[in-house]
DNA sequence: GTCAAGAAGATTGTCGACAAACGACAAATC
DNA sequence: GATTTGTCGTTTGTCGACAATCTTCTTGAC
């Protein structure tokens, strides 16, 4: 009984379903609450209450949230519970920084050892210039923008590099959320990736 | 009733008793088995064994095994259950790029804006030397040696930076501790820190 | 003898209940 | 009247039990 090995020859239509457990599909859910804004930021996030809503125990709720505190969208304090994290200004440009720092060597090391991964780069910027194009809402601009750095992260084939950047991704996403405005003009918001595709594409980190 | 407003004139002899939970202590004491070495990389971490040897119920270990893995020491599979995470040796030289960055931007950050933490710094370094002449073990030069290059992270003033290096430091020490001989000559380990300070002093990154 | 299917044992996943801690309001004290 | 103390309702902390899942061992067919 082997999950490796398929029964018969590959290729039937069927979708994988989702193998993760109760726990991940409660930490999901919570994410998209928080990120769009239906719960805000310094709400305290009860666990009987969520786990009524979603009618289950309190056990994988507390779960959930104490994955979603390793990713920095929640805070929790002993005897106290879980609230939704405040990013304050200089929060977010503490995080810029890093950002700016982990990309930075990522795209180093991706110019040195990977410039195969470049048609996957100018692949997702194309795609953000045809999100601007058909005009789609902040949500989608803002995962697409993080997918196009993380792609750089994931090049760089430093998976220290990856795991940071999806660690802070999801505080990322929020502090854009926060800001918002940046995104007024998204076209403006795709142009100013391509300086980094070419500097790639000269070898220059 | 504000525990802040002292009630009386400050200073009583009470000393502040532990306000960690249970979670924190059997994390603690989770971390400290897996660093001393009486668990092994790849070792299962069965969670009924564990709170019956501590004598309490599954939850709180749980939710420690929960957090160590946030914090890389731990891994965890749906179903399966927590392992002590095998570090390869790729893995400890991606870790140890993500050191490189992250520090050399807290440097260049230390000594633009915060030059005053030098003396901590230096303080730190002759602690290096003193316990260097004294022999000490093994497990507390590896100590030692983090809280110096977090005294760096912490005068960045960059919150992030010091986080980020929190999160790894565990692994940090796992690692150092599977590579081991850097530590045959103390001395020696402790003057590669000398530059750094020198760097800080000449105002340079 | 090898391999697959099935049963048995052990471990994780989830649950509901109770104990402990907290926060807010009411009562008492100076 | 302001501050401290006591009480109450709510929320978290921990527990033991049962269900679901995985692993191992056994069994049986080829």
């Amino acid at each position: 009984m082997n999950r490796e090995t398929p029964a018969l020859s590959e290729g039937y239509p069927f979708l994988p379903l989702s193998r993760d457990g109760l726990v991940d599909r409660v930490a999901h859910s919570l994410v998209s609450a928080i990120l769009s804004g239906a719960i805000a930021p310094g709400d305290r996030l009860a666990e009987s209450q969520i786990a009524r809503q979603m009618d289950l125990s309190r056990a994988p709720v507390r779960e959930a949230l104490r994955l979603l505190e390793s990713s920095g969208l929640v805070e929790y304090r002993t005897n106290r519970g879980f609230f939704v994290r405040v990013i304050s200004a200089s929060s977010i440009s503490d995080l810029y920084e890093l950002r700016i720092v982990i990309e930075t060597a990522a795209v180093r090391r991706l110019t040195e050892f990977n410039p195969d991964a470049l048609p996957t780069l100018r692949a997702q910027l194309a795609e953000l210039h045809r999100m601007a194009d058909e005009g789609a809402d902040m949500m989608s601009h803002v995962s697409a923008d993080m997918q196009f750095h993380r792609l750089i992260c994931e090049g760089s084939g430093n998976q220290r590099f990856l795991q940071v950047f999806d660690q802070i991704s999801n505080e990322t996403k929020l502090g854009l959320l926060v800001i918002g405005r940046l995104y007024d003009d998204p076209h403006r918001m795709a142009e100013t990736h391509e300086p980094i595709l070419d500097a790639i594409a000269a070898g220059d980190a």
